[in-house]
DNA sequence: AGGGTAACCGAACGATCGGTCGGGACAAGA
DNA sequence: TCTTGTCCCGACCGATCGTTCGGTTACCCT
């Protein structure tokens, strides 16, 4: 059995420090010394547990990207009628989001500086592909008004999901309150918020 | 009269080029040498027109402000049933932001790292503060739907506003193209995607 | 007891950061 | 022709960047 506490850092465990700094003072903005004050280790200790800044980049996007795609094989994602199916999907990114906030925050604000950003940004265009087909054939099947181009509905849907890395944050009793949240957006996008 | 032609730059000439160049590597990713290769002058000759980086970051966010504040003195904002001054407003926060696009992109980027970025956070802060009211307002009228939390709507309805940024590119027929944009965020927003 | 190794450190690396400095080219006004 | 001011330059500044290196603990296994 491997042992469940530790005292000392795990590269996963130094991630999670690390991934709070990047989102308070972005990731460029974010020096390695800053890294070290916040774990608490020097700077060159840092370098035992990870090969350098960008891995630590790159670890995080894939924990949120791997996330992300495992919602387009759930069930209720697959099986259904489009626009049900697409409900779904957007409750369940707006949830996921929540979950795992620091990493998909620093997905969605990545921007093809180097290497592992680009493969960030292509990454995040397939999902956003495969959700958009989702849409059109949602409008093919006559389920979404049709005075409003899907590209352009796709954009403003996930605009306003991934919107929710801007201001929540996960305080008080986790589940419940992303529930309605999650609730709170497909209601929103779905039917509106006039009466 | 002043000459409209110049072939050397000014500081609201250079600032045009720095916006550019800092929505693409994202400020703090952007160096000086950067912007001198982007601008076509040396580094130094920079610092002839503006006092440095971090004014031109200052320039840029307080004419994004001026577009948007200026929205909330407009008479439709100021008269009529608070829906519909919200709406209005929805609509021109949309077109002031693909109007000012690369500005406006700088301001909801800002993290809050120096003094400018927080001076740049508080101003939105108010912004957002005064159209949460007129939502306020609008649902204590009973024309918004009581099943979602007005802060959170607020919320929802900046976030898919202010994703134009992410994807918005100013190249065609540009007014009638804002104009379909404003039209589909105020549908979604008000209406809903579903027949 | 002793060998190995995981976890850490301070010091220093070359590169690059934002910014400064003294001066050159050039046009306008006297 | 001489001065003045605008616009620009290359060279350079101290500071900080991400990273590397040699070495010191302290604990595990035999």
């Amino acid at each position: 059995m491997t042992m469940p506490k530790r005292d000392t850092y795990t590269p996963d465990s130094l991630l999670t420090v690390a991934v709070q700094v990047f989102n308070e003072r972005g990731y460029d903005g974010t020096s390695m010394e800053h890294l070290s004050k916040a774990a608490g280790i020097s700077k060159s200790s840092i370098y035992h547990h990870v090969r350098g800044k960008e891995e630590l980049l790159r670890r995080a996007i894939a924990r949120a990207l791997d996330h992300l795609f495992a919602i387009l094989d759930e069930p209720e994602a697959v099986h259904g009628r489009a626009v049900d199916r697409l409900e779904h999907v957007t409750r369940r990114t707006a949830e996921v989001l929540m979950a795992e906030l620091p990493y998909v925050t620093l997905l969605l604000r990545v921007h093809g500086n180097t290497d592992t950003e680009r493969w960030a940004l292509a990454r995040r265009r397939e999902f956003d592909q495969q959700v958009a087909a989702l849409l059109k054939q949602a409008a093919a099947e006559g389920d979404l008004r049709a005075d409003v181009d899907v590209r352009l509905a796709t954009r403003l849907l996930f605009g306003m999901i991934n919107s929710i890395v801007e201001w929540y944050r996960p305080e008080r009793g986790t589940l419940a309150a992303r529930e309605e949240v999650a609730d709170a957006v497909a209601k929103m996008a779905f039917a509106g918020l006039r009466v």
